[in-house]
DNA sequence: TTTGGCACTCTCAGCGGTAGAGTGCTAGCA
DNA sequence: TGCTAGCACTCTACCGCTGAGAGTGCCAAA
């Protein structure tokens, strides 16, 4: 199997060399913790990971990784437990990434067949394979492109007179605003029927086409009153679609990180939320996840904000750089199952960008 | 001012008759409780509150509040603590709602007409600014009508020859999905142009206008080949429009909630998360709020699910039954500032509505 | 009907003792 | 030189105990 590569997403560090005991007691402590959840001492290695050693062979093993900084001690005689830097050096030198089952894979590829729904409902299955997987918390964006083009308009007559506007980007994305009833009798120098808002909207599908904020801005002006006051709007939702933020992000698996016990204080639990109510941090995350593309890890303190010092993020974009592009992957704690959890992620954005290329049409340019 | 009604949502009680003084200790124990989260003795309510008798006489009307159930002892010498019961009463009988505060009623309609954005818009803006003001957790979902009925179609050309679906129904709601490019030339007999696809859409749009799911289906097989295809991804999504589920929540303030004494222990925490991610329970509520109008509380155990019976709604409908409905209200533990709570819940379902009535157009019928 | 007094109960924080797990070090052995 | 066995030491978790504090319930007196 080809090596993949996962480095440290805020510092590149070069690789301890490390013996082959030493290899092999750091991968056992981090199997054994990640598991246990408890702090693992040397007895305890040596019984159930069958070493043919003594606890003391163990224990000096242990404490050189110690002093290279691989392991830590929460106090002194309690067992060993990995660092950030211990479970990096696992991450990029150690884990053998298990193969998800042939039938997980079929199972999951089968419900997103079966799901030929709008793509709202594909990120929101996204979100509950990631969680169900890997049993931690899924997090998937939608994919947005940072430069929408207007794609469509259309006016829509609801019931009551409201009128609606409703733009769809070349990215995809569609985005609504319900009109001001005054301000288009104004714009149109009195009520507006239904064929002036057909003139109106086919006056801006055929002007606007292609367009971005500014240009569409700069457009409407040249046109018709009742037009130019549509096309007013249409430049502000561009201008919103374009605006950095995420709205929207799907989450699902919460419960299984209030499951783990470091998060079972209630407080260590506040990051977590933040990053999934409001979008701010993963709009932080999305370019660098997105420069290279693959399966991101940031463990614990490499995270760039302080809050999430006990957290750990496997992420990976998904879409393609020229039309739009998204986020997904899981959250949970640095003692996470990065064996299960990276390919899973991996699995899951090569599944998305087959479902966005299966519906980017039969010829490939 | 007018007695405003909020019965127990599942079973209508007769208020008990208390004495005024028996009165006075209840609303002093659950207000003090509601601040202070701790049980509330008979000294400690004589100094903070000023009645000018003894403990011992507090302690008789205390032991009487009891019997009748409306307070209760964690155990033997402990202060006292309101039950649901006596939440209940508190709420009907007792509490003063305090007025929202002239300055931040105008803050909130500022912020809301400020935002002249899409829908969603509006609805993250009804969530975030509840929850500020309760400093509970706030949920809102998108009001949807239980029968949608088509509106209006347009069938979009996106960059790499994605066709996509947008539909808008006749409560607003805009509903997207891609076509299989596949599927779409097999039914045009062959590579579908974008005249082709303006043909069915118009089509379309002549023939489906005001139809519901299986109306729609049966009107959609008279149709031209492609224009038939279409009608049935079109009759898909409105039958999804229909069916039950709420898709999306919009909820904040999640935090408030974890800061809650009463949730520090981690567990408690599970319901509440169940609620805010899956919709299946507002699902349930929905009915029940709207049949009829005003603020709902659901204190406690007269929760439906059992798993929420730590947990105290205070809920309320907004739209109007003939367009489309949506629920909105903050959740937190029983102990909450109802007399705060209430108010806002009203007040910020007032400014949806009156939101939703400024759009619907100037011509009232 | 209210009040003061008193005995009783229960929690909580602090303390010491003990068992258990684990470490670090050192001397001996292959 | 590397491994092992043994031993002293350390730290936590748990148990039971204690005293302080808060609060109740009840009773007799005002």
């Amino acid at each position: 199997m080809p090596e993949r590569s996962q480095q440290a997403a805020t510092q590149a560090r070069p690789p301890v060399d490390l013996t082959e005991r030493q290899r092999a007691v750091l991968r056992a402590v981090v199997e054994d913790y990640v598991l246990s959840a408890v702090p693992v001492g040397s007895r305890a290695l040596v019984r159930r990971y069958g070493l043919n050693v003594s606890p003391a062979t163990i224990r000096s093993a242990m404490a050189d990784l110690e002093a290279l900084g691989l392991l830590t001690h929460p106090h002194t005689s309690a067992g060993r437990v990995p660092s950030d830097l211990g479970y990096r050096y696992y991450v990029e030198a150690l884990m053998r990434e298990s193969e998800l089952d042939r039938a997980d894979t079929l199972m999951i590829r089968h419900q997103f067949s079966q799901v030929q729904l709008t793509s709202n409902d594909w990120l929101r299955l996204a979100a509950s394979t990631l969680a169900a997987s890997t049993r931690a918390a899924a997090v998937v964006t939608p994919a947005r492109s940072r430069r929408a083009k207007f794609a469509h308009l259309q006016l829509v007559d609801l019931a009551d007179r409201a009128r609606m506007a409703v733009v769809v980007l070349t990215d995809g994305t569609v985005v609504e605003r319900h009109l001001d009833p005054a301000a288009l009798t104004r714009a149109a120098g009195g009520p507006a029927s239904q064929e002036d808002l057909d003139a109106a909207a086919a006056e801006l599908n055929a002007e606007l086409t292609g367009l971005t904020a500014p240009q569409a801005r700069r457009r409407g002006r040249k046109l018709t009153p009742l037009a130019a006051h549509v096309a007013g709007a249409v430049a502000e939702m561009l201008e919103e679609a374009d605006g950095t933020s995420i709205e929207e992000v799907f989450t699902d698996g919460l419960a299984y990180v209030l499951d783990q016990p470091e998060f079972a204080g209630g407080t260590a639990l506040r990051p977590v939320l933040e990053v999934l109510q409001h979008a701010d941090f993963l709009e932080q995350l999305l370019p660098m996840v997105t420069r290279r593309g693959g399966v991101h890890v940031i463990i614990g303190r490499e995270n760039p904000n302080d809050a999430m010092r006990e957290v750990s993020l496997i992420f990976a974009p998904y879409g393609t750089p020229e039309r739009a592009l998204g986020l997904l992957g899981v959250l949970g704690p640095t003692r996470m199952a990065y064996p299960r959890a990276i390919p899973t992620v991996r699995f899951v954005s090569t599944v998305l960008n087959d479902l966005i290329d299966s519906h980017s049409g039969w010829t490939h340019d």
